[in-house]
DNA sequence: CTGTATCCAAACCGATACTG
DNA sequence: CAGTATCGGTTTGGATACAG
């Protein structure tokens, strides 16, 4: 992609928002790592707690009915004797993935960066 | 507006999680536009505010003044006789331009899918 | 034009305790 | 095991008014 860094008037204005929709979608902090968690298969609550220690009951409870509610994820009791329920990404759920993975690569990006420079660096400095 | 955007936010990121690097550098819910009509070129505050309508200008500002302090983006102040800053992405924020346009392409499938399916049904259950 | 200050509402998060 | 209830704390966002 051609970019130009002078000025530019934005001929052609890409979109209106299109990330708004997508981002009501992921919100909350948490959102995210549920979806990335999920795309290995289903997963079931305790397991999720396990791979999130830093999320309470409660948070997890309220984005996972969240997503539920909106169709990225499905929900499926199983009427075992200990009551265990499975979660799972649905279709539009997977559709998350590409950028799941996007984030999770500028991530390892900026901590190689981190690593690599110590902490000098923040500005845009590329290696020399 | 009609438009009700979440926010989204990391307030301690687990290092478990490889999106907590990249979100938290996300944070805000707004941050994602701000970096996608930045991708186009550099652009100064008013441009802003009438690219992103539904934002306020504190918050703008905050968002800006966060991804400047991140290394995300620079700020430029022409000393013009009626001042005007420009505000461009730096090496870092180019990074960001997969994941965004990944979001992108993801909001563009929803809506279509809300045009196909009306708003009865947008839901993909598993064939359970 | 660019930004800041203040007030205020809403959403998110955490910890604990408790139920089926 | 899986969840809910409640309390409170923190952050973010919007609106308005005001300042450089």
């Amino acid at each position: 992609m051609a970019l130009k860094l002078r000025r530019n008037r934005a001929p052609e204005p890409p979109e209106a928002c299109p990330l708004s929709e997508c981002m009501s979608l992921l919100g909350g902090a948490w959102t995210p790592n549920i979806i990335w968690y999920l795309s290995a298969g289903p997963r079931r609550f305790g397991e999720l707690r396990h791979d999130i220690p830093a999320i309470s009951a409660k948070v997890l409870t309220g984005r996972l009915r969240d997503l539920e509610a909106k169709g990225v994820l499905w929900r499926r009791v199983m009427p075992t004797s200990p009551p265990s329920v499975e979660y799972g990404l649905t279709d539009l759920g997977t559709e998350f993935q590409p950028a799941i993975a996007a984030i999770v690569a500028i991530g390892h990006k900026i901590k190689q960066r981190q690593a690599a420079h110590g902490q000098s660096d923040d500005m845009a400095m590329p290696a020399s």
